[in-house]
RNA sequence: GCCCCCUUGGUGAAAUUGGUAAACACAGCGGACUUAAAAUCCGUAGCCUUCGGGCUUGCCGGUUCAAGUCCGGCAGGGGGCACCA
């Protein structure tokens, strides 16, 4: 134990955060009191928060999210958990190389110093985490074992190149992800998007739907809304396949059109078929068809930008082919290639039914195909029952539909798929039970100088080669020159040009490197054992996984949570880990918002620039140098953009890291989001002085506390209130509700600040006193641990308040023998009757019937009705 | 367009999950201490009232002895997905 920790940081009147918080940093520090060891007989606890991206500076939802994560760690630790609680940087991306070249700083140095500054920041916020465990994802040594984890996935077919659809941004010269794509526009360089076919690296998430989407329903502690969206993102629909046999001419090679429907029950609705402009059928028939190369053409100039899709009429191409209906004869349904129809879903090939999908109704009036309703709804006659220009797609009874009339459409899609199932076309069953997902694999290049490289060699002769494992790692070049767009890799030859590791011969490495979303989805299991030969030490990370509780923002609520999920699978089929799911509490906490301030001229104003004034009853915001007025606007997310940030580093400076804390706990439950004002940090920096005062005062008075065993009312009431206090606290925190653990701590401080401290003061309170402080100082010091800390010392403490165990409630002190229950008269409140807490119904009864307001009520009449509900309410019903 | 969530005083919110609506805090108001300020402390506070009481959780209706909480409808705000067959 470190000499400085037996003694305050200062005695004084005031508690100067200045000087406490840098103390209790440095002895925590030296005390390696964070520091988790694997092998630890008590019950493990995994608390993560997201790590953040080394931008430069941590922001406001760092210190919500980080303070929130704390509170957890240290509470779990004192309820005597073995706690991991690791944090790192999840370092590569484009920032920094934008960074590169707006300031001709190489993007290692720019990560690594923003890294040291965010460290010292977060080291300035009093978090209880194990710095040895720290690493970033640009680490080689990071890297490296993502390389490995990529080869073992190779080798087990997980991952795969295909060439696929790309947005590709001509002068910024690479791949941009849809979100990217603004108007059909590269969001940085403002070029037109073109539509590129390039081959790609994926990773095969979709083999994971079912079992990604059924094991959802096993995340009970993941919130509702997250779990929603990951099942709407997965998008699971059951349907049938069914093969459409050419009448007449067919294409080369094609005896039918293959579809996927979810509605089987209106296949008598049918009025054509529609090709995907990619589907191969449609290019076999446009190799002798000029206009439809063109169609063609045309479609893909459009490309799938959103702009596009928004506006795009339905447009098709007649290709002159027919297809038989499965049930008509005779009946022939003319086959077209509409820019409607996407190729990666389904099998790219649709009938269309224009009376029950408003795509194929709008298809229709377009091209003047029959509209035949199939489903009416219950009650009405078919041949009154007309489509307009709204398909009809609610719930109804089949018609028009030979041996489905008068069916449900329940019942007819099992009709239509046990009749096709039994038939063949052209000697496979005319149709298939299928479930389709909407989820697509992962593409993960990107061709990026700043990412994890592939570890690929790519030979004229052997083709596509994985670096062998001991060749490992495939380390970036430090040497590049980042001045222009596109993919520095690609120029450097000396790094690029390589022997094929199976033949020898001159080769070229993969020059693209992997989505960044990669390196995020495993970072919790190397924390495990961060300094493993192996990605994982599997022994280990599976003692650890999953994550008990895991804190960030919902922004992450579906990819990088779904890509987690899927790495945990991935790396449990390689031999990795032995979790399906990493993380079994998931909280998403809310944003932190601040006003916003514009002048008339419509520039944005930060909060720092400006000056506040009371003008007759109502807040006015004024320019502090120009002394213009500014008009005080909406509040929003902290951006840069709209200049509404305060930066935690003042706010720390100002009132030290507990106030912040403090704040950021307080008041609005932690899934909402916080408004941060400047009078909300002041008065939790009051309250911050306030509990200091109790510990201040009472040392002061150099109290002899003796052991006591009987205690007055006065002294049992203190007793009570700790306890109470203790117990609320205990239970808002493991539910997460620090708001409310908050307020359960007002009401305490209130209580002992009630309490004059006197130097002739009975023993009994004053040891009743002590016992509530000590309470109060375990109870707050998952929040605000400085000042806890600096109060624990006060209080004469030798051991250290973040290495002691959470105090015990005394709960036979929180049974009262008295209750007083409200008593309604018809439903409501008229006045309260006081009884033993454990007595009879009779007695409640009879004590109830006994007040004079239930009498009065009565008038002399006996109750219709009288409910007692045990230690809750009377109601007398008349 | 489809799916989901939210709506409680001036403000952030609480309410043991159907049982005293507004705990706790911020801002306010009144007061004490002080030459003054800062700091601190005390008090006060949903609305209406003929002072008996009446009304009150976005609006309308329902279930119930009892509804902020459950059900149906409407309005407003927010989010997710988006030509997914």
């Amino acid at each position: 134990m470190n000499e400085r920790a037996n003694q305050p940081a200062m005695i004084s009147e005031r508690y100067n955060p200045g000087a406490a918080e840098p103390k209790w940093q440095s002895v925590w520090d030296e005390n390696g009191t964070f520091v988790t060891e694997n092998h630890d007989p008590r019950p493990k606890y995994y608390v993560l928060e997201m790590f953040p991206y080394p931008s430069g500076r941590i922001h406001m939802g760092h210190v919500r999210n980080y303070t929130m994560g704390d509170v957890v760690a240290r509470y779990k630790r004192a309820k005597g958990f073995n706690v991991l609680h690791p944090m790192g940087w999840d370092a590569f991306g484009m920032p920094a190389e934008n960074a590169a070249m707006q300031n001709k700083v190489h993007p290692k140095e720019w990560t690594y110093e923003n890294i040291a500054n965010m460290r010292a920041q977060l080291k300035a916020m009093g978090l209880s985490l194990d710095w040895s465990r720290e690493f970033a994802t640009c680490d080689v040594d990071y890297y490296h074992r993502q390389q490995q984890l990529f080869l073992d996935f190779f080798e087990k077919g997980i991952v795969y190149r295909k060439e696929s659809k790309v947005n590709w941004d001509p002068v910024d010269q690479t791949v941009l992800a849809n979100e990217q794509v603004i108007d059909g526009r590269g969001w940085r360089s403002g070029a037109v998007v073109e539509q590129r076919d390039l081959t790609q690296w994926f990773f095969k998430i979709s083999d994971e739907s079912e079992d990604l989407l059924e094991k959802l329903d096993t995340l009970k502690e993941w919130p509702e809304k997250v779990r929603l969206m990951q099942r709407n993102w997965i998008g699971r629909s059951e349907g049938l396949r069914i093969h459409f046999e050419f009448s007449g001419p067919k294409p080369a090679n094609h005896e039918s059109i293959e579809v996927f429907t979810t509605r089987p029950d209106t296949l008598f609705g049918a009025s054509f078929m529609a090709l995907s402009p990619e589907h191969p059928i449609a290019a076999t028939i446009a190799k002798d068809d000029p206009a439809l190369q063109d169609f063609v053409e045309e479609c893909r100039r459009l490309g799938t930008s959103v702009a596009a899709l928004e506006t795009a009429e339905k447009k098709g191409y007649a290709t002159g082919y027919s297809v038989r209906h499965p049930f008509v004869e005779n009946q022939e349904l003319p086959v077209y290639v509409a820019n409607f129809i996407l190729m990666d879903y389904g099998t790219g090939a649709i009938f269309g039914c224009p009376a029950h999908d408003q795509r194929d109704l709008d298809f229709a009036r377009a091209y003047g195909l029959p509209v035949r309703p199939v489903v009416v709804p219950e009650g009405t006659e078919p041949e009154s029952f007309e489509v307009g220009d709204v398909a009809f797609t609610e719930d109804g009874l089949l018609a028009n539909s030979e041996f489905l009339d008068g069916l449900t459409i329940e019942e007819a899609k099992e009709e239509v798929a046990s009749r096709l199932e039994t038939r063949t076309v052209s000697e496979k069953p005319a149709a298939t039970r299928q479930v389709n997902f909407r989820l697509r694999d992962w593409g993960i290049s990107r061709q990026r100088y700043w990412g994890c490289p592939i570890p690929i060699v790519h030979c004229d002769t052997c083709g596509v080669v994985p670096v062998k494992s001991e060749d490992l790692p495939v380390k970036l070049p430090d040497d590049v020159v980042i001045d222009r767009p596109g993919n520095p890799l690609d120029r450097h030859d000396e790094w690029r040009n390589v022997a094929c590791p199976k033949c020898g011969k001159p080769a070229r490495r993969e020059t693209d490197t992997m989505d960044t979303f990669v390196d995020s989805s495993w970072y919790f299991a190397r924390f495990t054992d961060p300094k493993a030969d192996d990605p994982t030490n599997p022994e280990v990370a599976n003692a650890w996984l999953p994550v008990d509780q895991y804190i960030g923002g919902i922004e992450h609520a579906i990819l990088h949570l779904l890509y987690s999920r899927f790495f945990a699978r991935a790396m449990s089929k390689t031999g990795h880990l032995a979790v399906d799911e990493p993380f079994k509490g998931l909280f998403t906490q809310g944003m932190v918002t601040h006003e916003t301030y514009r002048t008339d001229t419509g520039d944005w104003k930060s909060p720092a620039e400006l000056r506040f004034e009371d003008v007759d009853g109502t807040r006015r915001a004024f320019d502090r140098e120009t002394g213009e007025e500014v008009s005080i606007g909406g509040i929003e997310k902290m951006s840069k953009s709209k200049r509404n940030t305060v930066d935690p580093t003042d706010i720390l400076e100002t009132f030290g890291a507990d106030t912040a804390r403090w704040f950021m706990l307080s008041d609005t439950p932690p899934e909402r989001d916080l408004e941060w004002t400047s009078k909300g940090a002041e008065g939790a920096f009051r309250f911050v002085q306030r509990v200091y005062r109790l510990f201040y005062e009472f040392q002061n008075l150099n109290p002899e506390v003796k052991e006591m065993s009987n205690f007055g009312s006065d002294a049992l009431e203190i007793r009570k209130a700790a306890h109470a206090a203790l117990a609320n606290v205990e239970s808002d925190i493991e539910k997460l509700g620090f708001n409310r653990a908050v307020a359960r701590i007002y009401e305490l401080v209130n209580i002992l600040g009630r309490i004059e401290l006197t130097a002739d003061m009975k023993e009994d309170v004053l040891a009743a006193y002590s016992e509530a402080l000590t309470i109060l100082a375990n109870i707050m010091a998952p929040m605000t641990p400085h000042l806890c800390e600096e109060c624990w010392s006060l209080l004469g403490s030798k051991s250290l308040l973040a290495e002691a165990p959470w105090p015990t409630c005394d709960h036979q002190l929180l049974i009262e023998d008295l209750i007083t229950l409200p008593v309604q008269v018809n439903g409501k409140k008229r006045g309260s009757v006081t009884v033993a807490v454990d007595a009879d119904q009779q007695s409640v009864e009879d004590a109830v019937l006994a007040e004079d307001f239930v009498q009065k009520a009565l008038d002399g009449k006996p109750p219709r009705k009288l409910i007692v509900v045990p230690k809750r309410i009377v109601n007398v019903v008349v």
